[in-house]
RNA sequence: GCCCCCAUAGCUCAGGGGAUAGAGCAAAGGUUUCCUAAACCUUGUGUCGCAGGUUCGAAUCCUGCUGGGGGCGCCA
């Protein structure tokens, strides 16, 4: 289903020929669209931009969608719409099943590579963000038909692993009795002991080599931890409401077989050279090689990502590879995408994106932490927010706040200022489609039926409301296309904001005949939008508040 | 030393060539015999970090600075 202001676009592309950028009206009294194409070919007609505007209007045959286009200001034309084809539009996108979300013409496979939390660690708010996030644009993109595979790469192998295992040894706990947080004391003690004893160092270093051989004992006990913080992690993404499964997971160790021949392949070609004992590949614009096999002949994970990116290519199929992970980070990725292209692993034609996200800052704007001076758990971090809310209120507040800011910002964790239902909150939305389900469900209780059909548009409320619901789909098309869920969060809060003016505005069921039954319509399609952009955002659309 | 990110209202942030730079919070006032007042309305707020440049036009693009954060060979 194309979209009125993609149509109305297309139209004027066709007396252009160049993209007109079409934009919403920055005041009302500019109408709904305006362009500012007369401006920009100005210079190359050698005619003031008026005059270009004039002659765009007299060729442009938009007279079935739109009122007799007007030239304004320096140049811009401006658009708006008949209110008949507005009202056409809402009808259509209430039958419409998809609520006005376009299916892709051309359907990618995406691979998004997100949450990867590691093994014996409570997951803390760098996770939660991962998870968040990727979690959405999951959503997003399998929303406008792409076939999405999510990966979650976790941690789990490591030199840190000789040194669990013989804590536990030593120890002698029973490893599949443990749970996440115990697990993660223990790597705590564990580390300590390292560093404090030199001979329980050297077993640690003995039992690494014994896990990567293969030891019964050795991989019995790695596979119990890895199967407690399973349960952890299970047990975070349920409370979060994400999509991730235990089908999703791509463990760094299921790499391990393809790594000699995948290193030893580029060693042989000369993509890598040993340089100080280590094998390395050297790109441009980086000073430091990337280690894929160290001097000690181990693999980091350098390698693993490499042969991350070849699996997920060749085995996947992959047309575009999306890494969710925080921005620290954006260095090594854009050496290892650029590794990979050296290396013949990423075809030109598949795109690789670092979704880089900012840190999660304390209220003191720094780096969150307890008082301790450890990471704030995931779980610490819903507690904190349930305090000042019910759960399903509370994550919604977190994940909006996730996701309400560019990305790649840092922003701080404020819980109250979170769960406020007034503002640019998760709340505030949640709350607009509650109050939509609410006059529906008493419309239905006093026998006014279901409605169809948007048949009245005078108030400027209602047009205001429609003309923003028009937008949804173009809106989701953009997140898919850009990766910034801020995009359809402020989408999201217009038109909460559109509706909430609306429903002042505008009596529905004290309203009557059509304008009642139009109302109602209404009604029905900016609940389902709203309930539709809160899900691909991963946030619950609550019934009643 | 090199590389990346950030800087917009008192605070938190949108806006990324185009009309008079926008929201929310905070502050003050107002709106409920009326579908959820968890809401809405009104009022004030700007050296868009600084300096050059490109352009008919720059918060937006380029260069250089300043300030803050992050990264930079065998951790992941």
């Amino acid at each position: 289903m194309s979209s009125l202001p993609s149509l109305l676009s297309d139209r004027i592309f066709g007396v252009t020929g160049i993209d007109p950028e079409l934009r919403p009206a920055t005041k009302p009294q500019f109408g709904h669209y305006q362009t500012n194409v007369a401006l920009r070919l100005a210079k190359s007609e050698g005619q003031s931009p008026r005059e270009v505007a004039t002659r765009i209007v007299a060729r442009l045959e938009v007279a079935d969608l739109c009122e007799p286009p007007e030239i304004a200001g320096p140049g811009f034309i401006n658009f708006r719409l008949r209110t008949e084809v507005l009202a056409e539009a809402i009808t259509d996108q209430l039958a419409d099943p998809r609520s006005g979300m376009s299916s892709t013409q051309q359907p990618q496979t995406v691979v998004i590579d997100y949450s990867a939390p590691n093994v014996a660690k409570q997951m803390h708010v760098g996770h939660l963000r991962s998870t968040v996030i990727g979690d959405c644009l999951h959503r997003v993109l399998a929303g406008v038909g792409h076939h999405v595979i999510a990966q979650n790469h976790i941690g789990d192998w490591g030199t840190q692993f000789g040194m669990l295992v013989e804590q536990i040894l030593d120890e002698g706990v029973e490893a599949s009795a443990l749970t996440l947080p115990e697990a993660e004391a223990l790597y705590a003690r564990g580390s300590a002991h390292f560093r404090s004893d030199a001979d329980f160092a050297e077993r640690a270093r003995r039992r690494v080599v014994a896990l990567q051989s293969g030891d019964e004992q050795t991989r019995t006990i790695w596979q119990q931890l890895i199967n407690v913080s399973l349960a952890g992690f299970n047990a975070a993404y349920e409370r979060l409401g994400v999509l991730l499964t235990d089908d999703d997971l791509d463990g760094e160790s299921t790499y391990n077989d393809d790594l000699p021949q995948l290193v030893d392949t580029l060693e042989a070609d000369g993509t890598a050279v040993i340089d100080d004992g280590a094998l390395c590949v050297f790109v441009d614009g980086f000073t430091a090689p990337m280690i894929v096999r160290k001097r000690d002949g181990g693999f980091g994970y350098a390698a693993t990502d490499l042969a991350a990116i070849r699996r997920r290519v060749r085995d996947f199929g992959a047309d575009r590879i999306v890494y969710v992970v925080d921005s620290r980070q954006s260095d090594h990725f854009e050496q290892v995408f650029l590794v990979a292209r050296k290396a013949g692993l990423l075809p030109d034609a598949v795109a690789t994106e670092h979704v880089a996200f900012g840190s999660v800052l304390g209220l003191d704007g720094k780096p969150f932490k307890t008082r301790e001076g450890t990471a704030v758990t995931l779980n610490d971090l819903l507690d904190a927010a349930e305090e000042e809310a019910a759960p399903p209120i509370a994550l919604a507040a977190i994940k909006y706040a996730d996701l309400s800011n560019g990305l790649n910002k840092d922003y701080v964790f404020d819980v109250h200022r979170m769960v406020q239902t007034t503002g640019n909150t998760g709340p505030y939305l949640q709350y607009a489609h509650a109050r939509m389900t609410q006059v529906l469900r008493k419309a239905e209780a006093e026998g006014y039926g279901e409605q169809t059909k948007v048949m009245v548009l005078e108030e400027p409320a209602e047009q205001a409301l429609a003309l923003l619901l028009t937008r949804f789909g173009d809106v989701v098309d953009e997140v898919a296309e850009t990766l910034q869920p801020h995009k359809l969060c402020a989408y999201l809060y217009d038109l909460s904001g559109a509706l909430a003016i609306f429903y002042e505005q505008c009596p529905v069921l004290k309203a009557e005949g059509i304008v009642r039954e139009s109302r109602l319509a209404m009604c029905a399609v900016t609940k389902r939008v709203l309930a539709t952009g809160l899900t691909l955002l991963g946030i619950e659309a609550l019934e009643r508040m």
